[in-house]
DNA sequence: TTAAAAATTTAGGGGTGCCTAAATCTAATT
DNA sequence: AATTAGATTTAGGCACCCCTAAATTTTTAA
């Protein structure tokens, strides 16, 4: 039987995983904001289920089973996240923790009505992709905006969705998925970014910046 | 901290208490398909809480806190029930089960939100009550079927909802909340009800006739 | 290469919520 | 009033999921 807390721990090791292969217990520790021995035990529960693979000390990796389930519990939460928004009418910024509880416990076939009422989408609020129906989620790494030269311009893909006052910031600024940036210049020892969106500047820090992922303009 | 389990209890009592003023520890156990014992053990904690009182061997009965508890949790499922019907074309025999889950963890915006996009409705697909938000529900007492005199006609005001088989039969009788059914005929030794519903004649059992609520017919 | 630092695991424990079996209490019958 | 049947509670246990503290392993740096 998979428990909440297990669908819990396979998400997010599905999410760390991309990119690398192998997943550290302290990684998945702070993502999770629970301790390392909790999630020793966890792993060795969800290893000895067959849903990862795993050798003490050298962190964990998905079987197959193991990113089936991911797959599906980020399925539900996207497609949440995006009919919060789009038919209910909640903001962007409270849709992640709504969605965070009803992933666990929605059925199927609510699942299903929800892509249907959506036009069965490919993108929830915060620009990250919504895996098909017992379809792999191919999420491409994009750069973030610190990592941007000054002086181009990049186009927002996707922004972390998991601080709802991140979010409103965001807003504020005019930042979501499909704005195209321009960073203006970036000021050093971690200083502000100054960005230029829509017309208007604006001085952003690191951590912010640090949060949206873009991709860079080729004009 | 209430949990999802002491929600579920609060409920079963609340719903179980009217019309009587204590409800037992086997009547919960019951209507909760768990032992006797594990009532006990989740009343005492109950208790503990101030939200009913409870003296050994006596039963329960739900403090103004526990109630407004309940009375939450219900209002959450009826219009969880009502939603997934009305809005998202769920057919009734399937709504218990995904309400029962999702009552749970909804947030108070999301109920506001399916109330709105529902109209603020005062009746779920069943025909029973919704509470009004911190508002009481006075569901009135209805008798069922297997009382109405041979002869007389009723007005079906709710079902009972927590099987679904039943309500695909229901469907298939055309018993719903509002369905005008005339008892035609009580075969003796707890026999069939002869019922004629929209010119059409069927003989029912008394368990099905037991979970139909009516109000008699003036005219 | 060896000591220190960091990461990870083991050990032991707490709260929740369920169970069965045994003990106890209440209510009904004689 | 005593016995018995039924209802209820207590006792002891299990699974889940988290914790802190101590032990162990790996990595890093001197």
């Amino acid at each position: 039987m998979i428990t909440h807390a297990m669908e819990d721990y396979l998400k997010t090791v599905y999410l760390l995983q991309e990119g690398q292969e192998k997943v550290s217990t302290s990684a998945i520790a702070q993502q999770m904001e629970v301790s390392a021995a909790s999630v020793t035990g966890m792993i060795r529960k969800l290893a000895a289920m067959g849903l990862l693979n795993y050798t003490s000390y050298q962190g964990v990796e998905l079987t197959e089973g193991g990113k089936k389930v991911a797959q599906e519990i980020i399925r539900h939460h996207r497609l949440l996240e995006l009919y919060l928004v789009e038919i209910m009418g909640f903001s962007w910024d409270k849709v992640h923790d709504e969605a965070e509880k009803l992933e666990h416990v929605i059925s199927e076939e609510f699942e299903e009505r929800m892509s249907e009422a959506l036009g069965h989408p490919t993108t929830d609020p915060h620009g990250h992709a919504i895996p098909a129906k017992d379809g792999a989620l191919q999420e491409v790494t994009y750069e973030t905006l610190t990592e941007v030269d000054a002086g181009s311009s990049a186009t927002v893909q996707h922004v972390n969705d998991n601080d709802p006052e991140m979010l409103r910031y965001f807003d504020q600024l005019g930042i979501l998925p499909g704005t195209v940036v321009q960073v203006v210049a970036k000021e050093p020892f971690n200083g502000p970014l100054r960005l230029r969106i829509d017309q208007t500047e604006h001085f952003v820090g690191r951590e912010v910046a640090g949060n949206v992922f873009v991709s860079l303009q080729t004009i």
